[in-house]
DNA sequence: AACTAAACTGGAAACGATTCCAGTATTGCG
DNA sequence: CGCAATACTGGAATCGTTTCCAGTTTAGTT
């Protein structure tokens, strides 16, 4: 018994059938080409009746974009990312992207696993918020790909030194720098700093910049007065004052690599009797709402977090119209300002 | 001049070429079928050589399957939401899906427009935070279609009442009722609510009850009493309460539909030098982490957000592995709880 | 050594769209 | 009215996989 030809049962072909039209005039229907208004009806007409609506990998498949933006954040529950996801989501989708989120928790072998599944899954376009120190090149291979097969990819957080990508990123550095001075200037002389794991590059750089900026001050700083471990919030905040009390009692002024850390440490210190900025002065980093909605309101090292990301979503779009030069990537980076509230 | 068949650049027949083996063999050995050792290695390395990776599209387009699962919120900048997204996201990952995020921002036409981009993206299920209420049936067609063509969508904020969907909601009327209640029994005659665009109707819901509550407590509730718009943010929370102040000057306590609202609107009372709780008490909803942060902290009805969104993700999970029955729709009612603290 | 079961492999037909190409109907214009 | 330009349409090839089917090795048993 030969198989006779299946009638479609689904898909374009089942309902230019029923139209009683061409697969391909179906196709232009919904693709804005040219259908006379005849057709058209006709074509309508089908579609009502059967709900049908067009399959949207095989389109992808075929006409090689799939319409969808990759985001890469560290974690989607710290403020100060979900609110640059919201903003990615915002304009992704009022030009017709659809956003699929992934979240690495600072670990390089994470963000890797999600850069190749986002290729696999031939995104148009990613957005790296990257964790990735200048000595890890786990990621480099797939990225050298993406960018060999031409998908745009804007990396935030530093500079790839070994592809021209987009990148934004903002000075760590010169933020922790200007704590240090800020404090030194309001006689604080022993420092101490909180920060969740270095597995997070952009962590790591602040603590190197604190280093540095004790360094540069004339002020002592032993290896004790740094702490980093944990996952950057507030708990781990609430968790490391303490012990770093503990280890460096004499200790009168804190700076946290992030504002939620710095409010947990806050809140702890509070519990332990000591007074904010008084006896304790705290610096955040970030400038999210909750700084200015915690008491004493938080001190911290502003980075315009809704800027950032309407620049990123810019350069990706400009990429995505082409609309920028092929071989210059572009660049851009951000001067945090310390902005000084009532916790130091 | 016919063209001869073109030898393929690209794609699994390319690399079973360079391999030496037939596609069907290398489709094998990247799903972990049946391959001896030799050929095996003979395909390990022509990927090494080319840097061959299947393309996920084509695999889900035959296959059926994405491994994707779409995730429709009202606001991924609102904590009570973000937190559920990680936990989500974490969930859904750990069992190889990835997520593409939708924000509704509490319209039902977007919602609605975001159920069909996903269906035509095929995710292989979806979690909707719906924001339609019981009358809105926008839509109902493509929930329908998406049941029929048994792509599970878990549907969080109320039942449906047209469609057997699994469900999770919580108890809006309970929780407002018993705020209103312990407003009441700590001798507060004069109360309003705050709320914002009841277009979301788990907001509605929370409006109405608050009517309800407060006739079943007898106390009086005069139409200025209710006040509903914007955003549901701290910032709409901070510019409507010095309106209601106006209209409602003899208020000894507010409600609000959420803690971001409760918050802007506590801390917007204090500027007003009214003295919180004693002119004013505040009651919140949902029990975001910020609620414990602020100053006075936050009084409010929680939900146990971390917990409804692992509960959540099982329900979906279930479905997909086929592990529920196939019949009766999986459903849950969370009733929240007052957690009085010090603004109330 | 013979025979059965199991492991392995290749070929070809899907999956459901888009797009080129060529052919036919329609319109515009002098 | 004739002719060129344009609008519209259908057919077939293609995108890159998976999967069924059948055929060929290999291994396992007595």
């Amino acid at each position: 018994m030969t198989r006779t030809k299946q009638t479609a049962k689904t898909g374009i072909v089942a309902i230019a059938k029923v139209a009683g039209v061409a697969p391909s005039t179906v196709s232009r229907f919904f693709n804005n080409g040219q259908v006379s208004a005849k057709t058209r009806a006709k074509i309508e007409k089908a579609v009502e009746k059967t709900g049908y609506r067009p399959d949207a990998r095989a389109a992808s498949l075929r006409r090689g974009s799939t319409n969808r933006i990759g985001v890469i954040l560290p974690d989607a529950g710290n403020p100060a990312y979900s609110n640059a996801m919201r903003v990615f989501h915002d304009q992704l989708r009022e030009h017709g992207y659809s956003m699929v989120l992934g979240c690495t928790y600072g670990s390089v072998e994470e963000e890797h696993k999600l850069l190749q599944f986002m290729q696999q899954d031939h995104v148009d376009g990613i957005i790296l918020y990257t964790c990735e120190g200048p000595q890890d090149d786990l990621s480099h291979q797939t990225l050298k790909q993406l960018f060999d097969q031409k998908t745009p990819v804007v990396y935030v957080g530093k500079q790839n030194p070994l592809l021209p990508m987009d990148n934004l990123s903002v000075d760590n550095r010169l933020g922790i720098t200007k704590a240090v001075r800020y404090l030194k200037r309001i006689g604080k002389r022993h420092i101490t700093f909180l920060s969740g794991d270095t597995c997070n590059w952009a962590y790591q750089q602040r603590v190197d910049s604190f280093k540095r900026a004790m360094k540069a001050a004339k002020l002592k700083c032993p290896s004790q007065a740094i702490l980093a471990q944990g996952t950057s919030s507030v708990e781990t905040g609430g968790a490391l004052l303490p012990k770093l009390m503990e280890q460096m009692p004499q200790t009168e002024a804190v700076v946290c690599s992030n504002d939620l850390m710095a409010i947990g440490a806050m809140y702890a210190a509070i519990q332990m009797g000591l007074k904010v900025p008084e006896n304790l002065a705290v610096i955040g980093f970030d400038d999210i709402q909750m700084a200015t909605l915690v008491r004493p309101q938080l001190t911290t090292l502003r980075q315009p977090i809704t800027e950032i990301a309407q620049q990123t979503c810019q350069f990706l779009l400009n990429r995505l119209t082409g609309m920028s030069d092929e071989k210059t990537p572009q660049s851009l980076l951000i001067e945090p300002e310390l902005v000084v509230r009532e916790s130091a």
